[in-house]
DNA sequence: AGATCGAAAAGATCTAACCTATTTGTATTA
DNA sequence: TAATACAAATAGGTTAGATCTTTTCGATCT
């Protein structure tokens, strides 16, 4: 049984962050579902046993399950148990999972999926924002590149006006879910490109690249907006691709 | 306080089905705060007074928290108590949170942003399948075929086959995160498509697009899958627009 | 008066112990 | 043999209370 005395520190009873016990368990046992360490179809220790060997209540642990439980991870029914829920049931683009995912370095095949989503889907979004644009998305826009080209793309500053800029496109777009699925996969696929910067100095400039897709969307021409993105995204790729394959 | 007596029926303490109770609490709040009722950056009322205005204990009402937490729905800080989080970090992709979404009359403005996010994904999706197909992929794309020419999109299993028909589809993409894209937007505009087909039968024969677009996928033509499938959705859209405004 | 530190309060967080409901396998019975 | 009743396993749910975090407010010191 545990006990519980002053003297230890027993806060962080799994290698995690600042995070609430439900939110680090619910991390610790995503990452190790979504790395394959749990398979789809296993079934779980049961709620006391599993509770008392992560050293957390059973509240906690349930609470845990249930955030793991809304992202599609598992399922749990009474006399069964907890098991891992097959693939497909998988929300694969929410927010977390895409985090849980590339916090245990994602396979290839799934950043070739991610960015052939993003091929489809940003190039079209750069279309939507270069007819709808208002006069402060562009001056949003003409601002964070600005910042950009002032930073370049090896600062934290420089990077962070780079997701500004791209945020703001998607934003001119007016449609909620699209700007969802965006953000949200690009914010993933960031985490990827720090690495990769930290690898090598980046192999080229991206100012002129950025600036063709915002003189497009600052003219309202659609196609050309779609063009100048899809460039940009099939060279974000081929950096990726780079920094996987040194 | 409350009373737990044998003689009174208090398995549902909020009007719901046959969920769980942590369940019914979520989908209630959830579709309480996607319908406006409670607005971002409102503050619920505490755990102990909320629970007990709901007739739940704490802990259910806790876990009832942590999915919509794990939605993107409300955060929480002790202290500062559980608040509605702002519109642009809710997972609007997420299966529940389209299921909610759908279930108290969403706005037009919502719907149609869903078919303009079709329109970019699925004859996207639609040009990898017929790049991608296996036999396997063609034989279950033809059954479904055959079964939807049978039954009619009037019953039951003439619509389950438009269904398997699509899901042959995203699946033939190879892809996993589109897959998961696709199939929950599907879903969820499926239901305002069956809502639709009940007051008025089906203005045309959805049959021969479906079987253009099989043939394409089938000849390996990925752009007259996309062409196709292009179709198919805008008549779906035109389809659902008609039903809005009757 | 202003800055700094500490105590208090409010809320979520976490624990523990216990009881209930659901599901499914199995033994019993018609 | 088929329907039915029982039993066991597991998640689901309740309660009461202790603990931790964060913010606010006031006292003290400069």
């Amino acid at each position: 049984m545990r006990q519980l005395r002053g003297h230890e520190d027993i806060r962080l009873p799994l290698a995690s962050g600042s995070r609430r016990i439900h939110g680090s368990v619910a991390r610790d046992l995503g990452v190790a579902i979504l790395s394959g360490r749990y398979a789809p179809g296993d079934v779980l220790p049961g709620e006391i046993e599993f509770s008392e060997q992560l050293k957390v209540s059973r509240t906690a642990y349930r609470e845990a399950i249930r955030i793991l439980s809304a992202k599609g991870l598992v399922e749990s029914r009474p006399r069964t148990g907890t098991r891992v829920s097959q693939r497909s049931r998988w929300n694969l683009l929410d927010p977390d999972i895409l985090a849980w995912t590339f916090e245990s370095e994602p396979s290839e095949a799934f950043i070739r999926d991610l960015f052939e989503l993003r091929m489809i889907v940003e190039p079209a979004a750069a279309a939507l924002a270069a007819a709808r644009r208002s006069g402060v998305d562009l001056a949003r826009m003409g601002h964070s590149l600005e910042e950009m080209g002032r930073h370049g793309l090896s600062t934290d500053d420089g990077r962070a006006a780079d997701q500004a800029f791209h945020t703001a496109i998607l934003e001119a777009a007016r449609n909620g879910p699209l700007i969802a699925l965006s953000s949200s996969i690009a914010a993933a696929v960031t985490w990827t490109t720090i690495f990769k910067h930290r690898r090598q100095s980046l192999p080229r400039n991206p100012m002129p690249d950025h600036r063709a897709l915002y003189e497009a969307i600052v003219a309202g021409d659609p196609e050309a907006a779609r063009r100048t993105m899809t460039e940009l995204v099939r060279l974000a790729l081929a950096d990726t691709e780079l920094a996987l394959r040194p």
